[in-house]
RNA sequence: GGCGAGGUCGCCAAGUGGUAAGGCCGGGCUCUGCAAAAGCCCUAUCGCGGGUUCGAUUCCCGCCCUCGCCUCCA
């Protein structure tokens, strides 16, 4: 596979370093309240990327952390009266129970930054040892960031060219650094943290954040491993700073390759609560849309271009346009599988484990291959369509038609997308009462008693069902 | 001010030095007791102005506009 690298800013063919297993590492969420589709873009491409990595025969080893101690989990936690554990429990579970409705395979590990301490104290040591960091006067521990030569060269930012304070968020307790652009490693205990501190060599205090994602990476992964990802914000500082403590730290090369995704915009703009603008899965859920649409929409966009989510419409109403959209195309991929399926005599979707092993995906392979190019989605559902349109399935034979329905789920496998239920299978499911009901209706119809067959209809459609005549018979689905 | 991304059909969104994928919406047709559904078909010269070139939407320069980041936001 092929992927833009953010260090050298070109696309690059990705090797795994052991010639066997892809390493990874993707920042994950820090769990203080619901992950919005924002966080959850990025965690979806990164899972499209391991996905298309396994299915093009590459085994992989991802690693994502939980960041639960941090300034949001203690403030938000003392706040809501709970401990730290139990607060970032809580959203924690919330997080992998979006993540399963979302279709995202959970990575290999993991790991807590609460959980490192030890390894992160062990580090700032080693830091302070090499010269790399020094203890202030309060008990903090700072990173002294005009001793790492290779400083900025993520971001390409010219500290001299930083506008100081550009953010406003330069803190009153940072009047001890020596250099406004050093950060913290360790912070000193202060009253408003509670009972969150931990003993340190140099006193009671908590973990700046950079440091948990060096301090587990080199535990999980090594001094030098595959491939870093995280959301385009975190290429500076939050990598750059990891960059910084790792390699002053093992004197190697962190990773070889870095994978930053881009953010989504809502209707133009970033997303944030004071405009009404912030989407959680549980409210698009509420609004009746699923987690496989929300994933169409998602990846509808190449990771490296901003993503504008249409949640209103033309007139300004919020009806989610775009999720309307997906549910449309979704349909159609569906309708399509199941045609395949009934022509090979296989209803049965593949699993994930035997598409592993497909080499040639037929109509479908350009389309795979796509996502083996910089991980280009959109062009991929593009290739889908125009392969769905070329292939005749009707004039398939059943193997062929098996052969073809590899390839379609292969890619499908690696955009993570789950097919809906057709119309034909919900018909299937429809309670009694509807099919005793649909039933009735047909028998009117071959009547010719057009004014009971739409008496019937009009009850079923009273009862939240409607139906479909078709070529065959009917359908039945539920309304919307 | 610095760094970065981008302006392609009504909306979303790929791509290419030789006259622009795909999805949604819309329109037409077929099917149909009606309706819906389904199937098929149709719709752009790529922000503006220069330059390079046989030829640029695709390369270069300038301009306009949008968006993101600039120390703890995916």
């Amino acid at each position: 596979m092929r992927l833009f690298d953010t260090m050298t800013r070109e696309v690059r063919e990705l090797a795994p370093r052991d010639g066997k297993t892809f390493r990874f590492y993707c920042c994950g969420p820090t769990v203080y309240g619901p992950a919005h589709i924002g966080n959850f873009r990025t965690f979806v491409l990164q899972d499209v990327f391991r996905r298309s990595l396994e299915l093009s025969g590459q085994a992989t080893f991802h690693v994502r952390n939980l960041t639960d101690v941090d300034d949001k989990t203690i403030r938000d936690s003392q706040a809501s009266g709970r401990t730290l554990k139990e607060f970032t429990d809580h959203w924690r579970d919330r997080f992998h129970h979006d993540c399963d409705q979302l279709n995202l395979l959970r990575p290999h590990l993991e790991p807590s930054a609460v959980e490192h301490i030890p390894h992160q104290i062990a580090m700032i040591a080693e830091l302070i040892e090499k010269g790399h960091a020094y203890a202030s006067a309060d008990g903090s521990v700072y990173y002294r960031v005009a001793s790492f030569e290779g400083y900025g060269r993520l971001s390409r930012l010219d500290q001299r060219e930083l506008k100081e304070g550009a953010s406003g968020a330069v803190a009153d307790d940072e009047y001890d650094k020596d250099s406004v652009s050093d950060f913290a490693l360790w912070k000193a205990r202060r009253d408003e943290d509670g009972d969150n501190w931990w003993d340190s060599p140099w006193g009671q205090g908590r973990p700046g954040w950079h440091l948990e994602c060096s301090a587990m990476c080199r535990e999980y992964l090594g001094d030098s491993f595959d491939l870093h990802s995280g959301g385009v914000d975190l290429v500076f500082p939050h990598h750059e700073n990891e960059i910084a403590q790792s390699e002053a730290c093992t004197g190697h090369v962190m990773a070889d390759h870095w994978f930053h995704l881009t953010h989504l915009l809502v209707d133009g703009g970033k997303m944030s609560k004071s405009l009404g603008n912030f989407y959680t899965l549980d409210q698009l859920a509420k609004a009746g849309f699923s987690p496989a649409e929300l994933r169409y929409v998602l990846i509808s966009a190449h990771y490296r271009q901003p993503l504008n989510f249409v949640a209103k419409d033309a007139d300004g109403n919020e009806t989610f346009p775009a999720l309307l959209g997906a549910r449309q195309a979704l349909q159609r991929l569906a309708k399509f599988d199941a045609a395949l399926a009934a022509r090979s005599g296989d209803p049965d979707i593949p699993p994930y484990e035997a598409l592993l092993t497909v080499k040639e995906g037929g109509s479908f392979q350009s389309a795979f291959e796509s996502l083996q190019n910089d991980l280009n989605t959109p062009e991929a559902l593009g290739r889908v369509f125009t392969a769905i349109k070329a292939v005749k399935v009707d004039a398939l034979s059943p193997d062929e038609a098996a052969s073809e329905r590899m390839g379609l789920h292969r890619v499908l496998a690696a955009l993570g997308l789950l097919l809906p239920a057709t119309a034909g299978e919900e018909t299937a499911e429809a309670p009694a009462e509807i099919a005793a009901l649909a039933e009735a209706r047909r028998a009117a119809k071959a009547a010719k008693d057009w004014p009971e067959a739409d008496r019937l209809r009009n009850e079923i459609s009273a009862l939240g069902w409607e139906v479909k005549d078709t070529k065959e018979g009917y359908e039945l689905c539920p309304k919307n």
